[in-house]
DNA sequence: TTTTAAGCGAGACGGTACGTCGTGTCTTGTT
DNA sequence: AACAAGACACGACGTACCGTCTCGCTTAAAA
């Protein structure tokens, strides 16, 4: 009832097709490099096609980042949250480091950073687009921190009034800094960024 | 001696020209929007002078935001980094506070949020260049950052084996983090951050 | 059958709006001066639409010439071509005089010298099309010549073993070297010229 | 005394090497793709030490095609004007045709029928100086063959009212044809052309 | 001598056109 | 309707030459 389904209908394939075109292509040749033309054709589409499902590159490149058709974002893949190495440790401390170092070896595969670069060339695009990629790129990861912290607070080994949210943009600033700004990710300093933090956060 | 200054000399008021062009374009259409093309009519200059003198459009934007064309970053402008505010307060929170507030004031500035992207962008273009280019921006404040923090050591308020860079790091991602993502910086969180920060370097 | 005709076909107004334009600008500045952009944007048409049909400068003046557009020689136009003056003549030197005078007269219109000299830039530059092209341009006038000729063979006038095409190259080519040399067609010598051929040619 | 000499002399060396490489590069690429950076160039001359002499590209190609460089002409190089072969022959037919042969085999050779292109279009490019070109040019083997027809009619096998101008100009603008029409030249054709011109000039 | 005037190599400069590429839209015929 | 194919107007790309204009330097005649 709601729209009715007049006409040919879409050909569902296509869609995977051309994300799957996009995401072989920015990963070859970067975002600049990219256009909707050269995706059409190696998706073994018409340009029409691409056109009618999507307004923009920016668009298709969102969808392509963050459809599961990539890793989707530099804390680990959105299947991957339930997984994530070190939830439910006893110290936390530890639990911060490892989620830490998690996101360190993520960002040390080129494939993943060119995604962030691709991400933020996006974003830069698109007005109004860039708050919700941002968001809907970091926002598994940002559950997996504000779990890992409230579970922390919980606990006891963490003050109750904490700013949970100011930590987790600390956190996960640090990282896409860490990533547009193509600096190896250190893990001395994201260690000391843990303890830093942790000790900030820490119940007396 | 080194390379004799053979032919015609290049006009040096081009430069400038092209860089206020390009500063002029950047701000009213952004990054993408942007042409060497348009650039170059602006600047009353054949198009080929600016492609003697630059490689590619995000080395122009790289120039003229680093060049003193624009204010150098989210952190101040160059020429203000004598006059950060807070500098030699006597409390470390305090100075703090006072730096990332006058961030927040630069970026609820649209031009300076522009800068950030455009940077963003020219970043995701150039492979090689981004590390150069992030950490030319970055730099300044950085500089502020880091001799606050050392104040802080020693006064005797922040503890002497502290990891400033860490801090530093996540202080000047947070803030990235906020601009990239157009999210207006929201001062409560800052000081939150200023405050969690304090406390974990905080000397015992 | 042949070839499936897939896609937007071409418009056919383009064609002529393109030949139409490069007519018209060839006439005004002459074959250096004519530009494929100054064609486009005369023909309202994007310069890629010219690009699409024809591979060279030389190839659209050869059709804008040859093509109708144009009087498609200096002998005479094609839609004049059963209208000789001259034809069916009872003496043979008069056909010839009055072929040659008609020449005269087309050569003494500054549009057709145009014409004939843009035709040898034209071959000019395109080596292998060269010969298409001069025969093309002078195919028409030949026909006639040689008509004419064989006419007077059959009237018992000429030689029956004359060599009729050498007698054409030299007509031909006479009048194609004084336009060439911009020098005006001065009609005694055009006379004497018949005069002398017929001579040579007239039966014992 | 005219025109004082004052200042450094015009280096001579630089006229002959810019004329030089102007036709090195006129057979090698044709007269379109001749372009003056080119020459000064490989003439290893600074560009404006080639537009202080020359005021066009046709101007240069007529002094490189004309000056003793190259073959003066589809009749004969212009130091070899004396030698004509047939000259002085008893018979009028034969000298005629040794002419003709003459320049049948000039034109068989590639490097002249390139200089012939150049030079029309040189002459199609540069309206004023087209008649120049194009008799100084001709003139060599213009002189020849009028001499050779004055010797005709002095010898009485010649009809002594004969326009020779216009036996001069068939015989001419049927060579010149030939060559610009990239056909290769036909010594039966021209044997012809020959004796029809003899037969029709002949004393009775 | 010292000036003065021009030539010269080098190369920047404002232009203009090149031929190509990508955009987003628009016909075609076919499914 | 959607689709493959491809034409289309538009506009930017980066390059090549145009003819002119500085530069620093050289070369000779005039002062």
């Amino acid at each position: 009832m709601t729209t009715r389904t007049r006409g040919r209908p879409r050909n569902a394939d296509a869609d995977r097709a051309i994300l799957e075109a996009t995401r072989d292509l920015l990963l070859a040749d970067g975002y600049e490099q990219l256009t909707i033309q050269a995706i059409a054709e190696l998706a073994g589409v018409a340009k029409q096609t691409v056109y009618r499902r999507w307004p923009s590159k920016a668009r298709i490149v969102a969808d392509a980042v963050l459809g599961g058709y990539l890793s989707t974002g530099f804390e680990g893949r959105a299947d991957a949250a339930s997984s994530t190495p070190g939830m439910g440790s006893s110290r936390e401390p530890d639990d911060l480091r490892a989620w830490l170092h998690a996101a360190a070896i993520q960002l040390s595969d080129a494939t993943n950073v060119t995604i962030v670069r691709a991400l933020a060339a996006a974003a830069a695009e698109s007005e109004e687009d860039a708050t919700r990629l941002y968001s809907a790129f970091t926002e598994p990861g940002r559950r997996q921190l504000l779990a890992l912290l409230r579970a922390g607070v919980e606990r006891g080994d963490l003050r109750a009034d904490a700013d949970l949210e100011a930590a987790a943009d600390a956190i996960q600033g640090a990282v896409l800094y860490t990533a547009l700004a193509r600096r190896p990710p250190q893990v001395e300093h994201l260690d000391s960024l843990a303890d830093v933090l942790f000790a900030g956060l820490e119940a007396r």
